[in-house]
RNA sequence: GGGUAGGUAGCGAAGCGGUCAAACGCAUCAGACUGUAAAUCUGACGGCUUAUGCCUUCGGAGGUUCGAAUCCUUCCCUACCCA
């Protein structure tokens, strides 16, 4: 049987990093009880199967549940694979094609692979919701839809803002909040974790919890975290994520594109490093001596650290140094040979993925873009002769090396 | 069920018979300047081996016309008002 820290020390844990915890008291009633009884409390994060690509965003609140599991609770990972076969239509022509159930065991399983590198393999649960939510029938949804009323869903400041907008809500995007409170209910949680974002789905998570007469979970909320161009959130689709399964080159490189206003928040959301270092870190920030680039190289290199080892990271941080600093050409830069004799560099820039069409490769040509063994090449119509291996450059971080 | 306003490139939005591959803004890409930052400036931004050329595109399908994103018919979709 575990034993677990004091209800002082657990909170002083669990507050780190998070926005909000509703209500503080009944979270720290919870512990006293588990101290006593020595009995975990049961962590909720529920997570989209749809989208298997996790990034840094999704390591902080991963963090936050791996907090708990360190104190000895029970992480209760529920993959939403019920939903994702529905498909959520939310926004209009874009009808997410939904996925078979093949499909969302395999997002599952590459989901929980990749929140492995953050979460401990001890004191977790993994559910699909379709486990309960299929199993439903009309009438149990019907039960369950007159717990909560119409305005109260309403309120929902998406749903708000898509009526004001006057953009189409379909009625099953009304019942997700529903549904995942269901969710709560099935696992009996004890907390919820989620984003900003997921506020209002947790709190009808303990109001749907509290009609099934079961005491309603706790919820904690934790910031969302801006991409790489400083303004959207961070979200794959929107080309603005760092990704767990990024290169050591991709983590750190992407890293060193965030701007200025977002270098302290990223040490404090996506790294483990100590209260002290951050405020440090802080300090630096404020000093007008301080190069901020060479905090980002340190950003980037703990990032890396944290998704593969010091040693990648050591690599990823020479090679950029070396790339962007030196401007030298890269390690490791993908091979192509070429077939004939004599080739158009239109034709390999297409061929080599360097240029989507023949007409960008024209255009990139015409501005300067493209050069061969550090030449710049301005003729569209260049012809290349396969005389000997050489490096193409395009843009500022293609790089092939064409063999002959 | 009745009425009104709509559906245009990744998004937003003009165009309402030829000069439309379609203004403008955002996003994106490239160049300059840099710290692969921000800001700024310049350029590009459907495809085609590059062409005062061809092909595909303005919700779908038909039609009128020498010519349609623009007019007509019909179907589909969305929001709003009334019931």
């Amino acid at each position: 049987m575990t034993t677990f820290p004091s209800v002082k020390e657990q909170m002083d844990i669990i507050r780190k990093r998070t926005v909000e915890i509703i209500p503080e008291d009944e979270l720290e009633k919870k512990l006293e009880v588990c101290v006593k009884e020595k009995k975990p409390l049961r962590v909720k994060l529920g997570c989209d199967p749809s989208r298997p690509d996790l990034h840094i965003g999704h390591s902080v609140v991963l963090q936050k549940l791996r907090d708990f599991q360190d104190l000895g609770h029970t992480a209760v990972l529920i993959i939403g694979d019920f939903t994702a076969m529905i498909g959520d239509p939310s926004g209009r022509n874009k009808t997410r094609p939904p996925l078979t159930l093949e499909e969302t065991r395999i997002n599952g399983k590459t989901y929980f692979e990749q929140a492995s590198k953050i979460l401990s393999e001890k004191n977790l649960e993994i559910r699909y919701n379709s486990e309960w939510l299929d199993k439903m029938t009309f009438s149990d949804v019907i039960r369950l839809t007159s717990k909560y009323t119409v305005s109260q869903i309403l309120e929902r400041d998406d749903f708000e803002k898509r009526m004001s907008a006057e953009q189409p809500i379909s009625l099953h995007e009304l019942l997700y909040p529903l549904s995942q409170a269901m969710d709560s209910v099935a696992v009996k949680s004890d907390v919820e974790l989620g984003g900003t974002d997921q506020k209002f789905n947790l709190l009808v998570g303990r109001a749907i919890q509290e009609a099934y007469g079961q005491s309603p979970q706790c919820i904690i909320t934790t910031e969302l975290l801006e991409g790489t161009d400083g303004v959207e959130k961070m979200s794959k689709s929107l080309n603005n994520a760092i990704c767990f399964n990024d290169s050591p080159k991709d983590i750190f490189g992407k890293t060193m594109s965030i701007p200025d206003t977002l270098i302290l928040k990223y040490f404090k959301l996506t790294t483990t490093l100590p209260d002290s270092e951050i405020t440090k870190i802080e300090k630096l920030l404020q000093d007008p001596e301080t190069n901020p680039r060479d905090l980002k190289v340190q950003l980037g290199y703990e990032l890396v650290k944290r998704y593969y080892d010091e040693q990648s990271a050591g690599f990823a941080r020479e090679e950029f140094e070396k790339v962007f600093s030196r401007k030298e050409i890269p390690e490791d830069i993908p091979e192509y040979t070429i077939q004939d004799s004599e080739i158009k560099l239109v034709t390999v820039m297409k061929d080599t993925n360097t240029a989507e069409s023949t007409s960008e490769a024209i255009r990139l040509i015409r501005q300067g873009a493209v050069s061969i063994d550090g030449h710049k090449i301005t003729d569209e119509k260049f012809v290349i002769k396969a005389e000997k291996d050489f490096i193409l450059k395009v843009g500022k971080r293609k790089f092939v090396k064409i063999k002959v």
